[in-house]
DNA sequence: ATAATAAAAGATAAAAAAGTCTTGTATTGT
DNA sequence: ACAATACAAGACTTTTTTATCTTTTATTAT
């Protein structure tokens, strides 16, 4: 579904809405602890985030990375862009080179459906409102 | 979604499909151009398929793969299972190590229907269904 | 100014997935 | 029996993805 990438770049955006003090910054190693993810790797795909303008980030001493309240409202669909580009949407389930309706594969159809899904729940969930399930601990970034 | 062998052992299976008189082989070769797949790539998924029972391999000049009606009558899902596993049902889409109800992530529940959706069409299309939409021109396995 | 901090950037390496090649073995038609 | 055919199996190579390391640059507190 998504690359390895895109679900720490999801996760790593939740990770940083925690902090909602705007001009307060997280480090990359703090992301990377809190997300257990690989830090140099994380720190690759913060600078491209902030490249995308879904993070602001800030050099120095207690630099790191923030969000403003604009970046909390985007939804998940925008990361999975900034990371991913489209080609969760594009690319045929069976790997056909150009698969449409006029030349569909034998799941085209019917995986469309699946596509949509997946597409809506990227539109109608922001990154505030994944942080808010993990702040409430009905969600959580890793296992326990 | 699914891995690149996964994608060819379904083309594969649908193209051996249309040789449906018991004891008529096709050959490798044959199922290699049918589908546009390297052919010893394809030797191997064929291989694994035939272990997992579902097409019948004969060795020998004439030899090849063919497909009793029983075979015919699986569905789809059951390719899945043979070349990528369950993966797909019980791999988190965040990535998580075990991500499940008591210690979801963020998008578990939401995605759990997806999936759901996704078993679903697997489930109730078999490797006939497929052939027929493939063999009444209503869907194709390769690029006009 | 200087030292400390932290992101930016690019090079490198490891791992996984995809694809190729070679050799072996079984089968069948002649 | 023999040669041709075609699957079987394993080694090997390439490509892609994931991860790591090193150097540079910017910023800020002292």
């Amino acid at each position: 579904m998504f690359s390895k990438s895109c679900e720490y770049a999801i996760k790593a955006c939740i990770y940083v809405a925690h902090n909602k003090k705007e001009g307060t910054c997280i480090g990359i190693k703090k992301v990377a602890m809190g997300i257990k993810a690989p830090e140099h790797f994380i720190a690759k795909i913060l600078q491209q985030l902030a490249a995308k303008k879904i993070l602001i980030s800030v050099k120095g001493p207690n630099g790191g990375y923030y969000m403003t309240d604009q970046q909390l409202a985007l939804p998940i669909l925008e990361i999975v862009h900034a990371i991913d580009g489209d080609r969760l949407f594009t690319t045929c389930v069976l790997g056909l080179e150009n698969c449409h309706a006029e030349n569909p594969c034998p799941m085209h159809f019917e995986y469309a459906k699946v596509r949509l899904s997946i597409k809506h729940i990227l539109e109608s969930n922001t990154i505030l409102d994944f942080d808010q399930l993990v702040m409430s601990k009905k969600a959580f970034l890793t296992m326990n």
